[in-house]
DNA sequence: CCGTATCCCGAATGATACTG
DNA sequence: CAGTATCATTCGGGATACGG
């Protein structure tokens, strides 16, 4: 169970796009181009698994072009928070970890 | 370098051999058959990965027969701190995120 | 006891082309 | 515009066997 959220966190992508969306709500090619190299394909993947866990809304408009907006729900946000608290831990800690690290290679 | 963390963060063995450790040293065997599942192979590339980035120790005895013990560094439990949120934060939303899941599947 | 070395398979991801 | 389909590739990780 802790798995199923570490395999949402752990992935490639699905924090990016949610700290992305972070905020405002975006249609999908902003999403493509405010995230750099990421795949139509895994946009689409990332996305709907988010969308399935709840942590992300999506609204498509019966227009031409057509127009889909994502948007985070409040479950998205508080998703957030997790980020921001391991990216905290990440920024405070890269200086050890990459001594640690220079100092094991030197072996 | 968030990636970094996440990428151990986000890994299959990691975080479980972190919070095994947490609290007492442990020695390889006795960590072998505390995490079920985990192989030989794993258990040894997760150690020298989390000794490598400094949030382990590894201490070899020279004895007969060897004798290894590790434990966590004060990095180390921190870290641990990090797995807490995020256990929290899946305790807590886990039903939120199953009812999702459902209603999604339903369509 | 504590690893390392090989082989291997399936899943995850990228590239590319096509469509409502 | 916002996808889907397909193919090719990479890679994490399991199984197994061997070594200091």
């Amino acid at each position: 169970m802790i798995r199923d959220v570490l395999d949402r966190v752990g992935d490639k992508w699905s924090l990016l796009v949610v700290a992305t969306l972070d905020g405002d709500t975006m249609r999908f090619s902003e999403l493509l181009r405010h995230i750099p190299g990421i795949s139509q394909r895994m946009l689409t993947l990332t996305l709907r698994q988010l969308e399935r866990d709840g942590l992300v809304t999506r609204t498509a408009f019966a227009e031409v072009p057509p127009r889909v907006e994502y948007a985070l729900t409040a479950l998205g946000r508080t998703f957030v928070d997790i980020a921001h608290t391991i990216a905290r831990w990440a920024i405070t800690n890269h200086p050890t970890i990459e001594e640690s690290r220079a100092a094991y290679d030197a072996r």
